[in-house]
DNA sequence: TATGTCATGTAACTGGTTACATGATTGC
DNA sequence: GCAATCATGTAACCAGTTACATGACATA
């Protein structure tokens, strides 16, 4: 789904594809060498995708078909698959006694890090694609708000969860 | 870790293991059978857990040894490693350009349901923490508080994206 | 005695990453 | 000529689920 996606703004090399989910779907996608080359095997094999000219090496060469484009819509069209969550941060915080509220402190402050370098991130991203006029823009900016959701959630989060632990620590060191 | 973590709360039997997974780190995590008896094993072989009496089958059974307990604060203490994130809901609605707006409509709607739903189901879980006075209750409340962050930002932005696609459908439908 | 739940396990499979091998092309 | 990047591929491995097999125990 995601090969055949990106194949849909033109012609490209599976290295090209796979720098191109990295960049454009990393918030929410990912795909290795491993994955991408196998894939476009298939899908050549399936006639849902042409390779280039086998003789040049540089420049474009895989293109989406017009049986390919009609089997992204039917992939596209299926339901969402739940998949289950696994969310190591959390694991270790739900163990946090254990751990004490110093290092807890250590593990929050990271995700309050990461939120903001995402955050940051996104709001360049969406200063781009409200630039863009093509109609796909709109739909683009759909998952770029979700990001930012869910960053700024995880920055309130972490900084009331800062807080919190702080004031057991507290309570926990000086109540002689 | 998921299994030794557990087994803090007290000997059991691996389908207990398995339910108390699913039941209490369910948000946020989960494991198979497929899964936890293997570990099991290996946890034993390790002596990080005592099996229980071979002849009964019923009742508890497996148990946390000192080394377990060392081993679970190791575990815990490793740095959180970061997962290449998948999400197959925002990957359709970034290509939602050729599924139309009723379609992702479709999607943002049941994304919204599910969060209600979720949400409903942590508010009850923090009133039942809340209520607990051992040390580890605090903990377990950062990771409700964290779901239910997310919860309420993945609400948000499903009413906020209904109302933008619906301007979108709307706009699209009747310009003539 | 039949049914449902508790309980343990495993084999086959899927999906995916990592690390490596190999070579072409480009720009300096 | 050399380094960096572009480009294609694959073998070994890892993590994990699914589906099944097996049987104990309680209870209606």
């Amino acid at each position: 789904m995601a090969v055949l996606g990106v194949l849909l703004t033109g012609p490209m090399s599976g290295y090209a594809i796979r720098r191109g989910i990295t960049q454009t779907l990393g918030q929410f996608w990912s795909e290795s060498y491993g994955q991408i080359y196998p894939t476009l095997a298939r899908l050549v094999e399936d006639g849902l995708v042409t390779p280039g000219v086998p003789g040049r090496t540089s420049g474009t060469s895989f293109r989406i078909t017009a049986a390919g484009r009609r089997r992204l819509y039917a992939l596209l069209s299926q339901p969402v698959p739940s998949t289950p969550s696994r969310n190591g941060r959390l694991l270790r915080l739900f163990f946090g006694a254990l751990l004490g509220p110093q290092t807890c402190i250590a593990v929050i402050d990271e995700a309050r890090t990461s939120a903001e370098a995402t955050l940051t991130c996104l709001v360049r991203e969406r200063a781009e694609a409200e630039q863009e006029i093509d109609p796909g823009a709109p739909y683009r900016l759909l998952t770029i708000s979700a990001g930012e959701h869910a960053a700024r959630a995880q920055l309130a989060w972490a900084e009331e969860s800062l807080a919190t632990l702080r004031r057991l620590a507290d309570a926990r060191d000086s109540p002689t």
